[in-house]
DNA sequence: GATGATACATCCATACGCTATTTGTATCAT
DNA sequence: ATGATACAAATAGCGTATGGATGTATCATC
């Protein structure tokens, strides 16, 4: 399992799906499921390919090998998280809504993604040092595509260089619910989550 | 090795060490040389009883055991830690200096301290899990300690509720800050940090 | 009375060899 | 192009052996 912030880069950087290619997509579709159920280290090609009722050779023909299965799945992954945060977003006008919306919304989809989580309660020892102790790669990754995204909708009150460091804080924020979800505030509930985004993470936009 | 929330609870709520003993000094002094070179793991009885200059024996007539030397270690590092920080945050009147000049200090304590360095480094596996997936005990005594501090210079301008939920943010942060280093700032540059901290913690204070 | 030295049982991490599984490739048939 | 079979190579898993470390007991010493 190679560096995750390269994939991340990678699917942020493919802005259009470009190869709905069905033959990939129930691959992956199985993979991803079967991923899912016994977590990937566990998974083996095998159980991929009957699950996908294909043989295993043919799995072998469409993807250079196991690495590279996983890493289209976690691709396509990131690429549906980052359209429905998108979609999630695009309803409101101004950043201050936008930010809460989708500090939300990230939220909850780390929290309903079974994949992730399925990692994180079964082998959180593959995936635990790349988001934390060599997470810097994942974590720039993850704060320049934020910025990058706050800074489409700007509202010119902002210079890019603080963009970046309240991107930085709010992915910070995000890994830290997502790892550890212990908190006061029910995540779960989306007003609590609301009334929280409201009065922490809106005044560190505040001001001009 | 135990879980460290237990201890950091303890240690906080020693106010006083009480304790004195010279030769348990000498011990744990030896020891915590021991475990910053070597660290933990590899740090064996017999190693931290001749850089005591005791006989092995002696060292088991002090304390039960191995876990439990490490225990008096981290207590003791978590003692002085918190007392300085308190000397540290002393010296400024209001809330909002003391939260600035406070998450400067934690910052700087955390980065220049060799033996929490040493094992992040060097034994990642050993404390890695207690800090992010089960660090629900870890992060709420954390928290709860550090709200209790800032309700203690209180300004009676916020709820405790509202600063129980404001120490958990700092909390998440520092942690972050601790496992992912890598970040736009110097955090080892005092006033880099003091502009971050200005910028976007204390925003989160303001309003009553 | 506490320390130190020796001895000893137990535990634990590591390593080694073996086996079974899995990965990845080649070949041939459909 | 897919599937079935076969096969080499890499890898994971497992039981076992081994060495070091932990923890305890005994006795001598100061």
């Amino acid at each position: 399992m190679s560096d995750p912030s390269q994939r991340l880069l990678q699917a942020a950087a493919a802005p259009d799906p470009a190869d709905p290619d069905p033959a990939l997509e129930a691959i992956t579709d199985a993979a991803l499921r079967q991923f899912e159920l016994f977590g990937m280290a566990r998974s083996t090609m095998d159980q991929i390919s009957r699950r996908a009722k294909i043989a295993r050779v043919t799995l072998y023909r469409r993807f250079p090998g196991k690495d590279a299965l996983i890493d289209a799945v976690i691709q396509r992954e990131l690429r549906r998280f980052l359209a429905d945060l998108d979609a999630a977003v695009q309803p409101f006008e101004d950043v201050d809504d936008r930010l809460v919306e989708g500090f939300i919304f990230v939220l909850g989809a780390m929290r309903n993604h079974t994949l992730l989580q399925r990692v994180l309660d079964s082998e959180p020892e593959t995936i635990l040092p790349y988001l934390t102790v060599q997470g810097g790669p994942f974590l720039t990754a993850a704060r320049d595509y934020l910025a990058a995204r706050l800074l489409r909708d700007h509202d010119d009150a902002h210079t890019p260089e603080e963009v970046v460091l309240l991107a930085d804080v709010l992915v910070r924020l995000m890994l830290s619910f997502l790892l550890t979800p212990q908190t006061l505030i029910d995540l779960d509930d989306r007003e609590q989550a609301r009334t929280f985004a409201l009065r922490y993470l809106r005044p560190m936009l505040a001001r001009g």
